[in-house]
DNA sequence: CGCCTTTTTGACATTGGTCAAGAGAAGTGG
DNA sequence: CCACTTCTCTTGACCAATGTCAAAAAGGCG
């Protein structure tokens, strides 16, 4: 009863249950029971939102949890010795944040909100103690993670076999992909990162990011103003994207 | 009784037990407890040796299990629509081989043998059962992916910021060490694979490998004669590997 | 409104890919 | 065991894609 009380007040002043959340049919309580939401519900942390350019947590800090990401969006970076700043990840809202810290126990990098963000937090001990008696659980958790692994393999087949044109194409297919799962519109969108990021992360130049953009605006496949992207002709780009440069 | 016989029989026919592998601390069932060890044994099942250039499975084959590599070495290779193919990854003994098959419940790609491989089938949803029962185990299976995911962000990192020479020189370094940590000469070993592999992992093609074993030749860095590697100045190949390309 | 950051554009340099050809290795069948 | 075929690897010449440097234009924030 005191406990029902308290899941409902709760949920009217945070809105961290994850039975009204939006996102529970992609994030990781999905497919559980009613009975096994609560308990996940239970172990599950808020964060006060982040603002634009906070860190929700830094390169070699401890693992202790993971985020899955309520609203807004983060950058994952990743420092290495002498060399330069890699930007390893993008996340949206529904993704599944710090699975690659549980190995070493720290977290492999830096991951910063590029606008307001939210996140829950899910430590990370009592969500494995909860994966031990729901199969479910678990086997969502397996697959976020082969998901991850999965994806890190398309990115390796990006950056070592296509061009920065097809580069540029994917990255917008992609995204495209993603608003339109979480019931966005898949032609117009707004990028919460900076062109430096996209390039970073595609490895380019960010001057040949801006030249290629530009290109595709000439060519009437997108029309970009600032952040602002709509998609004109999302086959036409995917075609692009899923050519392979020569080699 | 019938029990330890059979178990007796089949690790003297087949040298399948677990508790015999040289490679125990490595693989998976590191840090189970003697009883653990041998539930973890049962599940797991024997395949004949590959030949070299036979495949363990084929891309889009329905998940059934994981395989641990137990001598020899494979490659795993994802053919995606037009595009060529695109090699992913090299195992070693005691590297778990398709876990990235979990979440869309196929193989995404092709897994061969580089040489005569011999490699044990645990079955994934015997595995996972046991997991439910042992926390050591789930926790090395978290750590499995979780390693996974970190150095494919390496390898990323690799393809996106490293000339070729730095991509050679982490390519000789990475492999020395996982050697090294096998119990084998980090400085004298045998390439299983091909040029041309090595060219489409690291994203370069063949013709600039061969330039680059040359010069790291007449550097004195290695001396590199067929797939017989002799690395002399392990300090300057690292250097060289920590680096980063301009960018 | 002015400063600082982000983005765009231009000129030029460099890395690494491509094509072509030849030298070695290795597997195959007589 | 050798001759033949077929890969695999190396080397050279040339070229295209993309990075670098420099500077101007456009945005965004206090």
């Amino acid at each position: 009863m005191a406990d029902t009380l308290i899941g409902r007040r709760r949920s009217i002043l945070q809105e961290t249950r994850c039975q009204t959340c939006s996102l529970s049919s992609l994030c990781l309580p999905l497919a559980l029971e009613v009975d096994d939401m609560d308990q996940f519900d239970a172990i599950i942390r808020r964060r006060a939102p982040l603002k634009k350019g906070e860190a929700l947590f830094r390169q070699d800090t401890p693992f202790s949890s993971v985020f899955a990401v309520r609203s807004g969006s983060l950058k994952q970076v990743t420092t290495e010795g002498s060399g330069e700043d890699q930007l390893t990840n993008f996340y949206l809202p529904s993704e599944l944040v710090g699975l690659d810290g549980i190995d070493e126990q720290h977290y492999p990098g830096t991951v910063v909100a590029l606008e307001t963000t939210t996140v829950c937090e899910i430590p990370f001990d009592r969500l494995d103690h909860l994966a031990e008696s729901m199969p479910e659980l678990r086997g969502q958790l397996y697959r976020s993670m082969s998901k991850e692994l999965r994806d890190d393999r398309r990115m390796m087949r990006l950056l070592s076999r296509k061009t920065a044109d097809q580069r540029l194409a994917s990255f917008f297919t992609s995204l495209s992909e993603r608003f339109r799962r979480r019931g966005y519109s898949p032609y117009s969108f707004r990028l919460s990162m900076a062109r430096a990021d996209i390039g970073n992360y595609l490895g380019l130049a960010v001057e040949t990011v801006s030249r290629i953009l530009g290109r595709f605006q000439t060519q009437g496949l997108v029309a970009v103003s600032g952040r602002e992207v709509n998609i004109l002709d999302l086959p036409a780009l995917t075609r692009l994207a899923e050519e392979e440069g020569a080699h």
